[in-house]
DNA sequence: TTGCTCCTCACGTCACGTGAGGTGGC
DNA sequence: TTGCTCCTCACGTCACGTGAGGTGGC
């Protein structure tokens, strides 16, 4: 909670979070990270939360396999929320809050439900290939005696 | 074990396989799939084998996110000892079956080591995610109360 | 001021999708 | 024979990679 901002270079970002500068403007273009801040008009400025963000559409991208425009919508109810969630943070009315933590809840548990069955399906191969070890190496044994 | 082969046509191992016509030949194009059985020069002709190829190539590609030049890597060394173990088992030589079955010990413990590094990230995620639902539950509860 | 990183085109690549126009097989 | 599926180009697309030529900031 540091007063000052650490302010990061795109090759810098790019490198906190396994990408390429190519890669975090292709995001902005598609508007699946937001435009960063742009001092006068040329070099732009990250944050953590970029970083953040960053990082967990890199995660999503990989470990689900879904497309950008996929990941867009699995990520716009979230950043919708961030906002709301600072706005109504100054609020105490309990039924906004409620409102926003069901919200959320409702998101979070979409993409349980995708890593559960990713996690799954590869739950089933490593099973499948340990089995094929185990014939394997019965074989070996039976041709070692 | 049938002695008539069942002969199947592009479009129905696309479907089996869950891809089209059009994946199956650019994976016959680039060397990822044997160049099918061509009668007189016209339509290719698939067997169940194509099928298993297919479904492997498509489960890894899917579940491990492998570029296809990496999954030609991965799956050369398990096509040519396919060839060799048809060749071998008709010889009854211990050497020669030992040293097939280490080969395939090898290659199925690098598929394994894959798929556990991908199942364990997967995991990691799963649980940050639930970590998440708990709190957000938590909250909820909170303010019902 | 020098050197590195940044900037914007813009063309290339990988893994296919999608017609266009034509031929094969139950 | 008719209709469906197949065939081969060949251009389009997605998610970037890779220079080319030029400007910004510690």
């Amino acid at each position: 909670m540091s007063v000052v901002e650490t302010k990061l270079r795109i090759g810098e970002l790019a490198e906190l979070t396994g990408t390429t500068p190519r890669t975090i403007r292709y995001y902005e273009e598609i508007g699946l990270l937001p435009g960063a801040e742009r001092e006068q008009g040329k070099h732009r400025w990250y944050t953590e939360a970029d970083v953040e963000r960053v990082q967990e559409i890199v995660r999503l991208r990989d470990l689900l396999g879904l497309s950008l425009e996929q990941l867009s919508k699995l990520l716009e109810a979230e950043t919708a929320r961030a906002e709301l969630r600072r706005e109504l943070q100054l609020t105490e009315d309990p039924d906004d809050r409620r409102r926003i933590l069901e919200e959320a809840s409702g998101h979070i548990a979409t993409q349980l439900e995708l890593v559960r069955g990713r996690r799954q399906e590869l739950e089933k191969l490593e099973h499948e290939l340990a089995d094929k070890q185990k014939k394997v190496r019965r074989k070996l044994r039976e041709l070692g005696a």
